[in-house]
RNA sequence: GCGCCCGUGGCGAAACUGGUAGACGCAAGAGACUUAAAAUCUCUCGACCUUUGGUCGUGCCGGUUCGAUCCCGGCCGGGCGCACCA
């Protein structure tokens, strides 16, 4: 008996596959497409557990789907732009390009052991100029479009590093490289026009039904629509307009103030000669720049000493205020406000003793006693204090002021949505050069296709701070494309979530001249299963179905949604240890007493075991799946990862969790190289008649097709490894008889072939011991026989009460009066009904008989 | 604060979303084989009791039903998302 060796079979079976290049897909296939993708990677230089579980539920699919007749589109690329191959170029002097394809090189190499059913052929960078060249056409295509616009923003400032940060970047008011004290300062950056297709894509969420509730919930909550009044206030001592929106125009008795944005224009024109204002406003700025900052800071105001009239009632007057609170991007940037109804306002009138009227009263609140106190009242009711309101409800009171307002013309129904348009300049240099000139004469010109790709210059240098393009002594000097005159290259690069919000265009044809062959494109599209982490839930979904909707709207596409089914994987967890030094220490470091108790193996410190936490160096709870695939091989690696634990879910890697899976893959291989029970040849045909145990072997067989097969379809992977480990013990009973070969035979191959889209080496190898000379990966997937997937007899329960008393084992469709009579005759049914009345009995068939009885 | 999701043995989980709760695996225990170990194989494995049987049991309390892990209401615990969006 020998053992299985997986490193050097995983490695022949690669070999085969990739010279018979069996994974390449053809575009113009007539087959039925399927198209199984996963996120691309970020090339980090390392792939983690984390990717190892993506690819492999992406894998499981594809040659699944491969197997059951389909054209499958798998491909892979690299998400190969962004900040951390500068910081590399930075702290160890490589070039962002060396760095980025040397991990490349690296990560690719990795993959193919785990044995991916990939077409390499199409692999693609987004750094390569091939790819970002045709980023470059279509961004000016949206220009074109209208859908490319500069505007004057508000940006993260490093005043050390001399450049643009993230949010994310900004920690504690400080940069996150240099820790110098951030600023807010107006740059001009490019914006996509993402909110053109607020309401489409809010919209097209409805349709989105094979994606996760929680992510189109999500998405639904950052479009946040709302619907609304928009009026106009009349400033009393000046005259002029100043307009506010409201989502509450109910509430407008209760209103006490108007306040406006420190941003608003209005604010900036009366800091001009009031010294303490701008000061207010300049206070405002510092401490607007992180979200939790914003979430701490107190309400804060400067009366401005004007006031608005009513709209409803010209001889009341509102003071107006600048309050820190009131966004500028928002709405009008300036709103009336009405305590009793909103937290803000209340927590402002508070403070500057305004007037706080209730004018929605709870139900069960009596109206002359009622007060608010520190907390607004945000629900539904009646309203008083309003006037001809008075008694109305509340959403009946919105609905009727927004007609009232319109019909009387001072005011109107206005849709507002929380998503912002998409600023996508980055003043970084590893990134897709945007694609535009500045002159002098014709002002921002888009470079002409025929001059794409622009593409980044290999002489930078790193050394000074601030983007390198910029200082790069000859790259943004340039001729302007109208005029000829002289003139400067735009020098931000775009976001690099653009880069990766149409990759899986460019995948299925990436060799098209144009960014993508639109009618092939209509072919493949949308993705039938996409794969990939939670965290995207928000903006690298959103920005990919901005950008395909957007791609629609120029033409080049007539798809509207890229993916049908979204699949978000849980994370990889694994145990965390420290030792008596209070160190972090790497799972493999680990030696077990007999005891229970650990220790190092490097220094004999003991150690102790902490939480089950997701895999991450800081905390040293890493398995580096190059060490697993050595060990174990990537089959087992695979199948523990997909066993126990729903896809979905989170996984919790553990040491004998993996040598279970290694047990697994030793059993099965043995089954077939040392089978229990002769089998026959290959291609022998089935005799018409067999033994009792050749027949129970061939229904467990075409009931584990019919099972497995759902299973998988379904992406239950967990439930189809458990009906797996069952048919495996179905297989290893013991079998005689006429006709035992030819079962044996189709156990063994249908374990094989059932097996093989989750251990698709030890398939082949098996396939192969089994006498074929095909490969599995170019099998069909096992049909079953329904005939013998159906028992003649079925077990049913009996209750009494709705407690089990016996079970009955009856052929399958008797009538329901056979089957309480059958019930009835169980003695040990009869002990339970020993001293008590039948009142009724329920018989469901197939399942259950329950009788009624006090 | 608002919204959403999840609570089942020592552990990961399953139960065809109203019909025998705990399949399958891990861990543990007992045994066989072995000079021994590893590997392998067999058996036990929710709790309790007066153990050829019975009672309880899917976070807690209640409801609907012949029957509830599943449906409804209210708590408790854990997780995630959003958060001055007027």
């Amino acid at each position: 008996m020998s053992r299985y060796n997986a490193k050097a079979t995983e490695a022949k079976w690669q070999k085969v596959w990739n010279e018979a290049n069996i994974f390449k897909t053809d575009s113009t296939s007539t087959k039925p497409k399927y198209y199984v993708l996963e996120m691309f990677p970020y090339p980090s230089g390392r792939i983690h557990m984390g990717h190892v579980r993506n690819y492999t539920l992406g894998d499981v699919v594809a040659r699944f789907r491969r197997a059951n007749g389909f054209e499958v589109l798998h491909p892979m690329g690299w998400d190969a732009f962004g900040m951390p191959a500068e910081n590399a170029a930075m702290e160890r002097k490589v070039h962002p390009a060396d760095w980025t394809y040397d991990n490349i090189a690296n990560m690719r190499d990795q993959l193919k052991q785990v044995g991916l059913a990939i077409d390499w052929e199409r692999e693609l960078a987004t750094c390569d100029p091939a790819y970002y060249g045709k980023e470059q056409q279509i961004f000016i295509d949206f220009y074109n479009a209208g859908l490319v616009y500069r505007k004057e923003s508000w940006v993260n400032w490093d005043p050390v590093d001399n450049t643009v940060l993230a949010n994310e970047q900004v920690i504690d008011g400080r940069g996150w490289r240099s820790g110098a004290v951030v600023e807010r300062r107006k740059l001009s950056q490019w914006f996509l026009k993402i909110t053109d297709f607020a309401d489409e894509l809010l919209e097209g969420l409805k349709a989105l039904d094979r994606w996760p509730e929680k992510v189109r919930l999500m998405q639904e909550n950052w479009i946040g629509r709302s619907e609304g009044l928009k009026f106009n206030f009349e400033i009393a001592e000046t005259g002029a307009t100043l307009p506010v929106y409201t989502t509450r125009p109910d509430t407008l008795f209760g209103a006490s103030f108007c306040a406006i944005s420190p941003d608003h224009p209005l604010a900036a024109e009366l800091a001009t000669d009031k010294p303490d204002l701008a000061e207010f406003i300049e206070d405002c700025r510092k401490t607007g720049t992180s979200e939790e900052a914003l979430e701490k800071a107190e309400k804060r105001g400067y009366d401005t000493g004007l006031h608005v009239y009513h709209p409803l009632d010209k001889s009341w007057k509102l003071p107006v205020y600048v309050a820190n609170f009131v966004l500028m991007d928002y709405g009008t940037g300036a709103i009336f406000a009405c305590p009793a109804g909103d937290q803000r306002d209340l927590d402002f009138a508070r403070k500057y003793d305004l007037p706080v009227i209730p004018v929605v009263l709870p139900e069960g609140e009596d109206a002359a006693s009622y007060t608010i106190g520190t907390e607004a009242y945000t629900g539904p009711g009646k309203m008083i204090n309003s006037r001809f309101m008075d008694g109305m409800d509340a959403m009946a009171a919105k609905a009727m002021m927004i007609d009232r307002a319109e019909a009387e013309g001072w005011g109107e129904r206005t849709v507002n949505f929380r998503l912002r348009d998409w600023g996508v300049s980055r003043q970084r240099y590893w990134g897709t050069p945007i694609p535009f000139v500045h002159c002098d004469a014709c002002g921002v010109v888009p470079v002409p296709a025929e001059q794409l790709p622009v593409t980044l210059p290999e002489d930078v240098s790193f050394d000074r701070p601030g983007n390198p393009l910029d200082h790069h002594p000859t790259w943004k000097h340039t001729k302007c494309p109208k005029c000829g005159a002289k003139a400067v290259r735009e020098t931000d690069t775009m976001d690099t979530f653009v880069d990766s919000s149409w990759y899986f265009l460019r995948f299925v044809t990436p060799d098209a001249d144009a960014p993508f062959d639109g009618d092939i494109v209509n072919e493949w599209l949308p993705v039938n299963q996409y794969i990939g982490g939670i965290e995207h839930a928000i903006l690298h979904l959103l920005y990919a179905r901005f950008f395909t909707r957007a791609l629609n709207h120029v033409g080049r596409t007539k798809v509207k949604e890229p993916f049908e089914g979204l699949f978000t994987q849980g994370m990889v967890n694994h145990a965390t240890y420290k030792d008596t030094d209070g160190q972090w220490v790497f799972p493999e470091l680990v030696r077990h007493r007999e005891d229970g108790s650990k220790f190092r193996s490097d220094n004999g410190l003991e150690v102790t075991e902490g939480r089950i936490e997701k895999m991450s160096k800081s905390k040293k709870n890493v398995v580096d799946p190059d060490d697993i695939i050595d060990q174990y091989g990537a089959d087992t690696a695979r199948w523990f990862m997909l066993s126990d634990s729903p896809p979905e879910r989170d996984l919790t890697w553990t040491e004998s969790g993996i040598e279970g899976a290694w047990r697994f893959t030793q059993r099965v291989f043995r089954m077939v190289d040392a089978p229990s029970a002769a089998i026959s040849p290959v291609g022998a045909a089935m005799p018409a008649s067999i033994s009792p145990s050749a027949l129970a072997l061939r229904k467990a067989t075409h009931k584990s097709i019919v099972g497995v097969t759902a299973d998988i379809e379904a992406l239950h992977f967990n439930k189809a490894v458990a009906r797996l480990y069952e048919y495996a013990n179905a297989v290893s009973a013991d079998i005689s008889g006429e006709g035992a070969p030819e079962a044996m035979r189709e156990a063994l191959e249908t374990l094989v072939l059932l097996l093989s889209p989750m251990m698709p080496h030890l398939a082949e190898e098996l396939w192969s011991k089994l006498g074929h000379k095909t490969l599995v990966a170019a099998t069909d997937w096992p049909k079953a026989d329904l005939a013998l997937t159906v028992d003649d007899t079925v077990k049913m329960a009996v209750q009494v009460n709705g407690k089990l008393r016996d079970t009955i084992e009856v052929a399958k469709d008797l009538g329901k009066a056979e089957v309480e009579a059958i019930a009835m005759a169980s003695d040990k049914l009869q002990r339970s009904l020993d001293g008590l009345t039948v009142r009724k009995v329920i018989v469901v068939p197939g399942r259950i008989v329950n009788i009624v009885a006090n």
